[in-house]
RNA sequence: GGCCUCAUGGCGGAAUUGGUAGACGCAAAGGACUUAAAAUCCUUUGGGAUUUAUUCCCGUCCCGGUUCGAGUCCGGGUGAGGCCA
């Protein structure tokens, strides 16, 4: 038997060993304790990268380690499938959306397998297949029954040279991607999910969600974003009769100010400004250049903040002949509040830019705590009392808003109400590569379901992508249909779904993933639901994870609230940036070091190494997984992605780091190799009555074994490889004197094999076959720990002296504060610091510390 | 601008939650083996002082506090990152 670990051979045979015996295939097992353990799944693009390695190698060794616990482990696999991507591939490369996807599920399904993954592939779902849409369809329609899902106006970004809609991200500097044109704002009609009717539901519960990072649930909390304000009523004042007298609802989160308004701006989306622009061809005119404008949180804060005047005015409820003048303002949200406010200039940044601009009056109506200068530049939103308010004087800013707040609602003005400054889901996307929804607008203007029979509503396959615009919209044939009832005319919805609608609920699918009849099975939900760990990217702290959790209540399935016990976000995988001389990024097999200088290989121009930056392809910082572990083995990358850096930090690919998770394997081959004989020994009954250097071996055995397995619970995987790495040199320095040694040295080996099964499965594997057992290591249970080897026989007590470290003991363990003196005073060093001298005190932590307290 | 994290050797990072700071790994240097290299193994490695020791001083971003004792807790500052503006 060679010295040599040669992973290429053994990692296909075991790979085949466990897809032979279907190993991870998981079913409910009533007696057994489940855990589901699931990594977000990857969108197939094409190949697998480093990020996926990483976070699938953290998944698996939670799954195997699990398992080795005695739980009944599902750790299923799936694919993000719909999506963008293969639009853009079927134009580039004119091929079928469907087909380009399942040739790179096919592609990266091998290299998953690649990597040793202990999956249950059995249940692997696609969010394209029929299968899996047909289910969503229903679902679809049941939240549509259900009155969570419904059609209004909203506002989309528009490219008007390809005639489409742009999501977000392809909208780069207000410019569509493709196209290069100027992005406009465009009202269409779509469909959203109440997710606000969750808005407290999915604040609260994020109270309970312990097993979630601090990090994320703050995110989502201020995503919610809940606040208190109120409403007000103003009358409006204006020469024309039309508007004279009647009232605008005016939305607040500082109805403290109210003393300090100097003006009003409403969004140019509000009804009243419908009326103005029919009345006024100048005002139409500048309201219809701000419409066009992107409106959302971030722009309104970067771009200049632009209003249009009015010939209105509101009067002030509590200032008598008090009149302020109305704007049209582009950083008002119609979606936020009512659409209308009253500004404050002292008060606030925005309000007192744009007083600036106006030259409108500015009233300080709080007088800060501490002695902060303010200017008219800079607004104060600190704390202080209130001043030039009449009855609010002297109060502070909570008590203010109490007050006045009681006021608006005495007096019939207004009242409290609480925000939510999160929106309903908007769910349309005027796409082809999607979840169809099955909708139909009967000629009669009647909007009908797809009868569930009819379900699957199938994505048309002979789809011409060379038009502009929504391929579906454009078939010839697809989108007309007759109503089955009435045998009306009709036409098809041609928006299908947003893709984070399918990941929203592939978790309970995974569950019954073959179930053709329900989208979920009871039985199987009621067994495996929540996810017991979710390991996934800390981008989707938000939008994923909370579109999920509302799925999940809105389904209400009996008495399952949150499907995702856990929560574990890791960090990305980095590298360094290369770029030539022409500027231009290389790829960093392209890089050639000679000496100190850079060359790239291809052209033989010089290369500048550049920052580390998470990997990405467009800046060629990208390593191949299959490259790797073609050369190095998948046990190796799978080390090397463990090791080191905290899984939740970033981690700096490098080749040092690579190669010593290399040496790391074969490392551990070799000490089994030369130590073969011992593994053949029985050890099942000798678990104790170790002297000498067989004791010290089983202690640190035990010791170190606890720390693995406490490490990995805690998912610190870098500690528990330095840990494995000390077992490891243990062992190597560990010598054979007599038979009991031999014995300690045999349980020593097979507990090392045992404990890097979920980091090098393959490798585990390989050396637990010659152990002389015949069944797979994936079924032999997890050491036990043994507290007889935790105890110590003596203590190592550190000495001080008023706190400085001044020495050590060896002594027996618990010994008392009389018996550690007694010892010490034949120590010359902390004897004569502390001989003549008054001792004021003494702690003394038993197996830990002493520290004598002397007078200087 | 608001909220939230974080800051430890040349590097990645440990530290029983207030009790020996720097585990483990990487890198580096020296040595062994070898004709040589690779691989492997051994030794050293936070900084400084000296009388080279069971020595002393400094040291976990900076300033201050609590404590017998602070990387860990509190206050202030600086810097980096994240989210929301």
């Amino acid at each position: 038997m060679s010295y040599k670990y040669n992973p290429k051979i053994i990692e296909k045979k075991w790979q085949k060993y466990w897809q032979d015996r279907n190993l991870f295939q998981s079913e409910i097992v009533k007696e057994k304790k489940k855990y589901y353990i699931l990594e977000m799944f990857p969108y197939p693009s094409g190949r697998i990268h480093m990020g996926h390695v990483r976070n699938y190698t953290l998944g698996d060794v939670i799954a195997r380690f699990k398992r080795a616990q005695g739980f009944n482990v599902m750790h299923p696999m799936g694919w993000d499938a719909f999506g963008l991507p293969a639009e853009n591939a079927a134009i580039e490369n004119s091929t079928s959306p469907k087909k380009w996807t399942y040739e790179n599920i096919s592609t990266m399904r091998g290299q998953l397998k690649k990597m040793g993954l202990s999956i249950d592939w059995s249940r692997e779902l696609a969010t394209c297949d029929e299968i899996y849409y047909h289910q969503q369809q229903k679902l679809f329609l049941k939240f549509y029954e259900e009155d969570l899902i419904y059609k209004k106006e909203s506002l989309v970004n528009w490219d008007p040279v390809e005639n489409t809609v742009l999501a977000n991200e392809q909208v780069i500097d207000g410019k569509g991607w493709r196209s290069g044109a100027e992005v406009e704002q465009k009202k269409l009609s779509q469909w959203f999910f109440k997710i606000t009717n969750f808005s407290e539901n999915l604040l609260n519960s994020l109270e309970t969600m312990e097993g979630w990072p601090e990090k994320v649930k703050a995110m989502q909390k201020n995503w919610i974003g809940k606040s208190f304000g109120c409403e007000i009523n103003f009358e409006i004042f204006s020469n024309d009769r039309e508007f004279q007298g009647r009232k605008i609802k005016i939305f607040t989160t500082r109805p403290d100010t109210i003393f300090g308004a100097t003006f009003c701006a409403l969004s140019p989306f509000h009804p009243i400004v419908e009326e103005l622009i029919e009345l006024n061809n100048q005002i139409k005119k500048d309201v219809e250049i701000m419409r066009t404008q992107k409106i959302s949180e971030e722009s309104i804060a970067r771009n200049e903040k632009i209003g249009i005047k009015t010939d209105l005015f509101i009067k002030h409820p509590f200032i008598k002949n008090k009149m302020l003048p109305i704007f049209i303002a582009n950083f008002i949200l119609m979606e936020y509040g009512s659409g209308a406010i009253y500004g404050c200039p002292a008060h606030d940044q925005r309000d007192l830019d744009f007083a600036n601009k106006y030259d409108l009056e500015i009233i300080q109506v709080i007088d800060p705590d501490d002695d902060i200068a303010f200017d008219k530049k800079n607004a104060f939103v600190g704390n202080g009392k209130l001043i030039n308010s009449e009855f609010l004087d002297g109060l502070s800013i909570d008590d203010a808003k109490n007050v006045i707040i009681k006021k608006v609602q005495d007096s019939g003005l207004g009242k409290k109400t609480i925000n939510y400054r999160l929106r309903d889901w908007g769910i349309s996307r005027q796409r082809y590569w999607g979840c169809p929804i099955p909708i139909m607008y009967r000629e009669d203007g009647k909007v009908i379901k797809v009868p569930e029979v009819d379900l699957p509503l199938k994505l048309p396959e002979d789809v011409d992508f060379s038009k502009p615009g929504n391929p579906l919209d454009n078939h010839p044939t697809w989108k007309y249909t007759t109503c089955p009832k009435t045998g009306m005319k009709a036409i098809r919805e041609t928006d299908t779904l947003d893709t984070f609608v399918d990941s929203a609920w592939y978790f309970l699918r995974f569950c019954s993933p073959l179930n053709n009849n329900k989208p979920y099975s009871l039985e199987e939900i009621n067994y495996w639901m929540p996810v017991d760990q979710y390991v996934g990217g800390v981008e989707h702290a938000i939008l994923h994870l909370l579109y999920s959790r509302f799925l999940t209540k809105a389904l209400k399935v009996e008495k399952l609230d949150e499907p995702f016990e856990s929560l574990f976000t890791q960090g990305m995988v980095c590298h360094n940036t290369y770029k030539n001389d022409s500027g231009s990024w290389v790829y960093p097999e392209d890089v050639d070091r000679d000496g100190e200088e850079l060359k790239q290989t291809s052209t033989g121009e010089k290369v500048v190494e550049g920052p580390v930056e998470s990997m990405s392809k467009s800046k060629k910082n990208v390593i191949d997984p299959e490259t790797i572990i073609n050369t190095y083995g998948a046990d190796s990358a799978r080390w090397f992605m463990l090791s080191d850096s905290p899984p939740e930090k970033d981690i700096n690919w490098s080749e040092s780091g690579i190669n010593g998770a290399w040496k790391i394997c074969q490392k551990v081959w070799a000490l089994i190799i030369k130590n073969k004989n011992f593994l053949l020994l029985n050890t099942e009954n000798y678990d104790e009555d170790f002297r000498e250097n067989s004791l010290e071996l089983m202690r640190s055995m035990h010791q170190n074994l606890e720390k693995v397995t406490k490490s990995i619970e805690k998912f610190q995987m870098n500690v528990a490889i330095a840990k494995v790495f000390e077992i490891v040199n243990c062992i190597s320095k560990f010598n054979v004197q007599n038979t009991k040694d031999e014995i300690a040295l045999s349980i020593s080996l097979k507990i090392l094999i045992r404990i890097i099964e979920p980091i090098t499965p393959h490798l585990a594997e390989e050396c637990w076959s010659l152990t002389g057992s015949h069944e797979s290591l994936t079924k032999v249970p997890w050491p036990k720990i043994n507290n007889n080897y935790l105890r110590k026989e003596d203590a190592i007590i550190v000495i001080q002296i008023n706190g400085k470290r001044r020495g050590e003991i060896i002594i027996s363990v618990d010994s008392s504060e009389e018996e550690v003196f007694k010892k010490i005073e034949k120590i010359d060093n902390i004897y004569r610091l502390i001989n003549e001298k008054k001792i004021i005190k003494s702690i003394y932590v038993p197996n830990r510390i002493l520290n004598i307290v002397v007078e200087q």
